[in-house]
RNA sequence: GCGCCCGUAGCUCAAUCGGAUAGAGCGUUGGCCUCCGGAGCCAAAGGCUGCGCGUUCGAUUCGCGCCGGGCGCACCA
């Protein structure tokens, strides 16, 4: 964006109440830089032809202003002069008439460091005392429409650590969506067809038959952990060996319903414990029995994508950037997996969507660029799906590596680590991170209950408010004071200005953070919040002798709580009114 | 061999499409409760941001080449 479009931008669009009060100051110094460099230009002292987009920051140290900009240096590189004289030259021409600013300054190399009146933040703690729950939401996403499809675990067996990973990041980057203004649905993609399935029906009638008595072996390859054993016990106490009049493929297909069926239940309520729900839970067989893969063929045919060789229909995927073409049927005549899944994303796009967004484990990058040209051969735009890989989990104790081998040894199951960890020590880790990058989780840190573990940090300073309002109103304070009741000029201390500052900028962050994809950032966010606040509870005495003192930081502390409560739901780590 | 991800404080990691003196948690050291919850606050120590070149007024960030770690490279799913 160019200063001129910003400009224009801004005549434009006209205010609305969804746009976040720092928002609005910001655009309004941006607003007032282009107009300055205009006038610069006019008057020729810049000279013409210098773009440059206008990127307002709030800057670290309170010595640089409230809010700053290195805009005069990008220019100065064009112009050949220096970024000093340039920031002289905007300052010259800036008019700060009716402006929260209160002062501008030319630091270091040509930062404009901006100072504000405290009136843009006294709007800001309105505005969150009036959203209250809906405070951090905006609505820049225009209400486009996106599907994120995350887990998605084969219903073979119990969700694993990684899977509690990818519900985490999906989850958090879902709500985070949502606050932006955009449409989310939540999909797990059952794969309930196929192979892996057929294996498991074979393993679980291996497991029936053991219980009854036979020597029946598990298949090669099959499923050989305990919960088959359990399915097949509960079978055997609702069936007895009834199901041996079945012939072996009405068995077979009896057995893959009732334990694709068993297992789906099973990790939906894992999930669930976790605090997460799906909005559908999509069925690839549903998608086989409608002969969506079939279809899928054939238009890629049609599209002349397709061709034969070496006994196999190969899709040109080179077309579209893999890095080699892929076997659609194989030679024996069977589908590989890319087209049922395929399919499955044009069937997204289908219902409306606009934008796709898969969440995959490391094991899938492989195949991220054959699914992608898969979906642009059936002309769709290719950018249409994006997928996030989230890095492996490594389980650590202390300083020992637990081993996670499916053969022996230690499995940990999702299930576990929620029972030894608990459901808000697990979200917090998993966002800890970026999703790109690989984690450590710390079994031994993320069940202690003590200082030591980071989540505590965050909850804590909700539940110390809650308990500064459970003391206020024990001394007969009204807690309940709003921005029109209490005296605003009475928050004054560098502690309550940083405090309410980070408060008046989360409806960016969040938005911020979805775009980039980075929920580990609101983890961050909080953090910082909990920070200010902590510093804050230990400088400012909230309830003392001077009530209109008291009411006004008691609002300060209100919505402190609010925005932790907004950050922290977004997580899915519960805020709790006491430890 | 090719592709993707990651190398930042003792450990685990941040750093907002390239910004000012690279931050936080844990650990270490030293202070702070007659007062709203000390699961807290304040301060100190701790760094050639793996190495080298390049682009830029400016590089942890972008490009190229190395080094090290993880994961993938099927007519499996």
């Amino acid at each position: 964006m160019t200063a001129a479009d910003s400009c224009c931008e801004r005549r434009c669009a006209p205010v609305d109440e969804s746009s976040s009060i720092m928002n609005q100051v910001k655009n309004d110094i941006k607003d007032r830089i282009a107009k300055a460099i205009d006038k610069a230009k006019q008057k020729g002292d810049l000279p013409g032809y210098v773009e440059a987009e206008i990127k307002i920051h709030m800057p670290a140290k309170p010595e640089q202003g409230d809010f700053a900009t290195g805009v005069a240096m990008a220019l100065a590189s064009e112009v050949k002069s220096d970024g000093r004289s340039v920031a002289g030259a905007i300052v010259r021409y800036l008019s700060l008439e009716d402006s929260w600013v209160q002062r501008v300054d030319i630091a270091g190399p040509g930062f404009l460091n901006f100072f504000l009146s405290t009136g843009w933040l006294e709007k800001a703690m309105a505005d969150i005392w009036k959203k209250g729950p809906l405070y951090g939401s905006t609505d820049y996403g225009a209400g486009k429409k996106i599907l994120l499809e995350f887990v998605s675990a084969n219903p073979t067996g119990p969700l694993n650590v990684v899977n509690a990973r990818a519900a985490a990041i999906g989850d958090c980057l879902a709500s985070l969506l949502e606050a932006s203004g955009y449409q989310v649905a939540r999909e797990f993609y059952v794969n309930d067809a196929g192979h892996q399935v057929d294996l498991l029906a074979q393993s679980l009638e291996a497991r029936y038959r053991q219980q009854l008595g036979e020597n029946a072996p598990l298949p090669e390859n099959g499923y050989r952990g305990e919960y088959l054993v359990d399915i097949a016990g509960e079978l055997v106490s609702q069936k007895a060996d009834s199901l041996l009049e079945l012939s072996g493929l009405e068995r077979h297909e009896w057995l893959k319903k009732y334990a694709v069926s068993h297992m789906v239940a099973k990790q939906r309520d894992t999930l669930l414990e976790y605090g997460l729900q799906y909005d559908t839970w999509f069925s690839e067989k549903s998608l086989r029995e409608a002969g969506a893969p079939e279809a899928t063929l054939e238009q890629l045919s049609e599209r002349g994508f397709l061709y034969e060789k070496d006994g196999a229909l190969w899709l040109k995927s080179t077309e579209f950037g893999d890095d080699k073409d892929r076997v659609v049927v194989k030679s024996d005549g069977e589908m590989t997996y890319l087209v049922p899944d395929i399919a499955y994303h044009k069937n997204k796009l289908e219902r409306g969507f606009d934008h796709l967004i898969d969440i995959l484990g490391p094991d899938h990058h492989g195949y991220v660029d054959r699914l992608k040209a898969g979906i642009a051969a059936l002309g769709y735009p290719e950018e249409s799906l994006e997928v996030i890989i989230a890095q492996t989990v490594r389980l650590v104790r202390g300083n020992q590596v637990v081993k996670m081998s499916k053969r022996g040894g230690e499995f940990i199951s999702m299930d576990e680590l929620l029972e030894e960890a608990g459901k808000d020590a697990c979200r917090f880790f998993f966002l800890m991170r970026a999703p790109s990058s690989h984690l450590d989780f710390d079994l031994d840190l993320a069940r202690l209950q003590s200082n030591e573990n980071p989540v505590y940090y965050v909850q804590y300073a909700h539940a110390r408010i809650a308990s500064i309002f459970r003391q206020a109103r024990q001394e007969g304070f009204v807690p309940a004071l709003g921005p029109n009741e209490v005296e605003f000029s009475l928050i004054r201390e560098t502690a309550e200005i940083q405090l309410m500052k980070l408060l008046a900028a989360f409806p960016e962050e969040v938005y911020e953070i979805a775009e980039a994809r980075e929920p580990n950032r609101l983890i961050n966010y909080m953090m910082n919040v909990a920070a200010a606040f902590h510093s804050f509870y230990t400088q400012c005495r909230v309830l003392g002798d001077d009530k209109d003192l008291s009411a006004a930081r008691l609002y300060v502390a209100r919505v402190c709580q609010i925005v932790l409560a907004n950050a922290l739901r977004m997580a899915g780590v519960s805020a709790s009114e006491s430890m």
